[in-house]
DNA sequence: GTTAGTATTGTTTTT
DNA sequence: CAATACTAAC
């Protein structure tokens, strides 16, 4: 109970235990920053300083909101589902829900992600008729979500010129079809929430009366918007207004791509005049000379608030710097050192390989995938972002809200309903015509293609009676039969995936009731101003596939989201990590990005070249440089004992060969922390060189079912193409010394070695025109002759 | 209206 | 190299 404070050190306790005041706590990388923050929460709910309710905690990812949770709920015996902890976007989305009439939004809203939002913007910039090479569709998207990110309606957006002049009326007309569709993008989540909160004293007063306490994780990424968000949730300038804490690292700010505004970091200081300001600078995580290295490199910033991370574990060992010729012999060299740390008996989950870009994974993914490494990427398409998934998803948000012009054109003519492009234009031009939407303006339309496309309102409105009384995976499994995705995907030579993905989907629903005891704690807590102590209480955990009318009284308590709403907002707010097989013991990829607020004993940094890390696009400003900088003291900061550095002399770019020197950051860590690994310069030997020919394949994932394996799900089949003759060649019997065998490259070879089995298993080819490689059978595509 | 095949273009990081 | 846009043939 009281030793809550018990394993904390001064400046932590000092931090832990202020007073209810305003309060910027500067925390270095492994200081226990999450830790400072959720013993506070505990603190302050055990001396009954708040009650639960009384407590908003925001955060930027789902990752950290989860993890606040359950540390939380570890230190205290209280039902964290109630409570508001979430991330920016999901409480906004939660506030709007609760008083959607309100924020004047359809009861059922969705979702825009960032791929929705561009097409929609397609979509307008196409009925409006607008020359797309002279206003491009992702400018207009950038500049949209800048202003909304700055709070800037149309109205507000000065435009100097004609060409500003041009967006800002896009912008206009794209609020306009959002609103008629029922959809909000990203930014718009906050935007609305933040004028709800301005425009309408009750709720901003009911809020702000209610949250006593309001924590933010990572302040150095909020924008302009979600600052004036907390100002307002807090109620800055009120009498009263709610203790504000403030935990962030200015060293750590890397989403200025995205509108982060460090100086928010002092405004909060001066404007909530702020008296305590606590610095953690002790680290726990690193060894002395990692966290020299980061300490070195981070004081050539020359914007920062001032901080040095000091440790008491020793040097440990030094960081060990490798330099390759290739992408491919970094990514081997990678394989041998990781081999090594795994015989060590060092977990695979305790390594990370971290990069500056996602496109860097492949070359990796191959290299360990040889070796027959687990591993697990991070990142990339994400589940729910899969075309089958947001197909599925289509169809469902459809059942809820037939207005949805975007769900609606993206599943009109898929699976093929005979409804082409032409069809689709006589309908849109209906639907401007009668400003309705796509399936009102349906009844406009004329002879044959106007038939079709009743066809398929009438299959929306059957799919929408069928499952009025089914649960939601009951719901999400019929429409995938129904809408006839299953079949065409049935057909489809690499359609097996993606039924696979399909039924994952009706397995996500199914966990979702369960385990999100149905997104109630969502529901809860949408209950509107005067109703959430009850709603509160009534959170029993619902019976598998339960509906929530059957738990709570419809009556007694306005349901807002269902059930499928709910799933629907947790599918585009949290775009489902690919974690199929978290659980599993593999080596961790990811980017230096996604990395953030992680730890691993044994960190790989790679692809440290300049233009790649720093990269091209950054490397011209300084700001943009200093970026870059802090990325990189991210990125140090994540490895406990053991930190490699990796850079190649050439790599495979965008499909061309590049050269690069190495990144000048190098030159800005501490000499007497650096090991040099000295390279053989091996422009031929050293490294087997086919890893890197064969990095770009086309027969890439081709893979033995048996394999550890637990990346990305490849969209490409080949399970059912050409899963027996993978079969045939890795059980050995497909090959022996002395065969003749065709390499789609490399040409006619005899065999003049074999070794190992399995996914493991090599051969020494002799080709006629490339000389002997060694090849990795899982990989290699060969073809017996004779 | 659909499909397959070809030309083009764009490639950082993400809630 | 990959995703997307476009074009020509079915």
């Amino acid at each position: 109970m009281s030793d809550l404070l018990a394993n904390l050190n001064a400046e932590q306790l000092a931090a832990v235990t202020l007073p209810d005041e305003p309060a910027l706590i500067l925390a270095g990388a492994g200081s226990g920053k999450t830790r400072v923050l959720t013993t506070r929460i505990a603190w302050l709910i055990q001396n009954g300083r708040v009650s639960p309710a009384g407590v908003l905690a925001v955060t930027f990812t789902n990752k950290a909101s989860k993890e606040m949770q359950t540390r939380l709920s570890s230190m205290l015996p209280i039902n964290t589902r109630g409570m508001w902890i979430g991330t920016f976007h999901g409480l906004c989305n939660r506030m709007l829900r609760a008083h959607f009439r309100d924020a004047g939004l359809p009861q059922t809203f969705a979702i825009l992600d960032t791929q929705d939002q561009l097409s929609a913007l397609k979509r307008l910039m196409k009925a409006l008729n607008v020359d797309d090479e002279k206003y491009p569709a992702k400018n207009l998207q950038y500049f949209i979500n800048n202003a909304k990110e700055q709070g800037l309606r149309p109205a507000d957006v000065e435009a100097n010129d004609d060409f500003n002049r041009r967006f800002v009326d896009l912008y206009a007309a794209y609020d306009q079809q959002c609103q008629r569709e029922g959809v909000v993008d990203f930014a718009e989540l906050l935007l609305r929430c933040y004028e709800l909160l301005r425009y309408n004293d009750a709720i901003r007063q009911h809020y702000q009366h209610r949250f006593r306490h309001v924590l933010v994780d990572e302040f150095q990424d909020t924008n302009v918007l979600q600052y004036q968000w907390l100002k307002l949730l807090a109620g800055y300038g009120t009498q009263n207004p709610a203790a504000v804490f403030a935990v962030g690292d200015d060293d750590q700010s890397i989403y200025a791509f995205r509108g982060a505004n460090v100086g928010n970091m002092r405004d909060f200081e001066e404007e909530f005049r702020v008296r305590r300001l606590i610095k953690l600078e002790q680290n726990y995580r690193s060894h002395g000379h990692i966290l020299d290295s980061a300490n070195h490199l981070i004081s050539h910033n020359a914007r920062r608030l001032g901080k040095n991370l000091r440790t008491d574990a020793g040097h440990g060992e030094p960081v060990r710097v490798f330099q390759a010729g290739t992408d491919g012999q970094e990514a081997g060299w990678m394989v041998e050192e990781i081999r090594d740390q795994i015989a060590q008996g060092m977990s695979r989950a305790e390594i990370a390989i971290l990069y500056r870009s996602n496109a860097q994974s492949r070359v990796i993914e191959h290299a360990l995938f040889s070796a027959g490494i687990a591993y697990r990427v991070y990142g990339g398409l994400r589940f729910f972002e899969r075309a089958e998934i947001k197909h599925a998803l289509a169809y469902l948000q459809l059942l809820e809200n037939p207005r949805n012009d975007a769900a609606f054109g993206r599943v009109v003519n898929f699976p093929a309903r005979g409804i082409g492009a032409r069809s689709l234009e006589q309908l849109q031009d209906a639907a401007r015509q009668y400003n309705c939407s796509l399936a009102e303006a349906v009844a406009y339309v004329p002879g044959a293609a106007g038939s079709k496309l009743a066809a398929f309102v009438r299959l929306i409105e059957q799919m929408r009676a069928e499952t009025r009384r089914m649960t939601l995976a009951e719901t999400v499994e019929h429409v995938t039969n129904a809408s006839g995705l299953i079949t065409h995907y049935r057909g489809e030579k690499e359609g097996q995936d993606r039924i696979e993905n399909l039924q994952e989907l009706v397995t996500a629903a199914q966990a979702f009731v369960v385990e999100e005891g149905y997104g109630l704690e969502a529901l809860a807590s949408v209950i509107p101003v005067g109703f959430e102590s009850r709603a509160a209480q009534a959170t029993p955990l619902p019976a598998e596939g339960d509906q929530v009318q059957q738990v709570l009284d419809p009556e007694a308590l306005p349901v807002v989201m269902t059930p499928l709403v709910a799933f629907l907002t947790h599918a585009s707010l949290e775009a489902g990590d690919n974690q199929a097989q978290a659980g599993q013991d593999a080596v961790q990829m990811m980017t230096v990005h996604a990395a953030k607020g992680l730890e691993f004993n044994v960190v790989f940094i790679t692809g440290l070249e300049e233009g790649l890390f720093p990269h091209e696009n950054s490397k011209t400003d300084t700001d943009g440089l200093e970026e870059e900088r802090r990325l990189m003291y991210v990125a140090i900061t994540r490895a406990r004992e053991r930190l490699y550095l990796s850079f190649a002399q050439s790599r495979v770019l965008h499909g061309q060969m590049r050269y690069h020197v190495r990144s000048r950051f190098f030159e800005e860590l501490p000499e007497e922390a650096l090991k040099w690994l000295t390279p053989q310069q091996s422009s031929y030997g050293g490294v087997r060189r086919e890893e890197r020919d064969n990095a770009w394949g086309r027969d890439w994932f081709r893979k033995p079912e048996d394999v550890p394996y637990s990346g990305n799900k490849p969209t490409g089949g080949m399970d059912t193409g050409n899963g027996y003759a993978d079969a045939k060649r890795e059980s050995g019997t497909g090959f022996r010394v002395g065969q003749q065998v065709f390499h789609n490259k490399f040409g006619e070879g005899v065999i003049k070695a074999l070794e190992g089995d399995g996914a493991d298993a090599r051969a020494q080819i002799n080709f006629k025109r490339h000389g002997a490689k060694w090849l990795a059978l899982a990989v290699a595509k060969l073809d017996p002759i004779n």
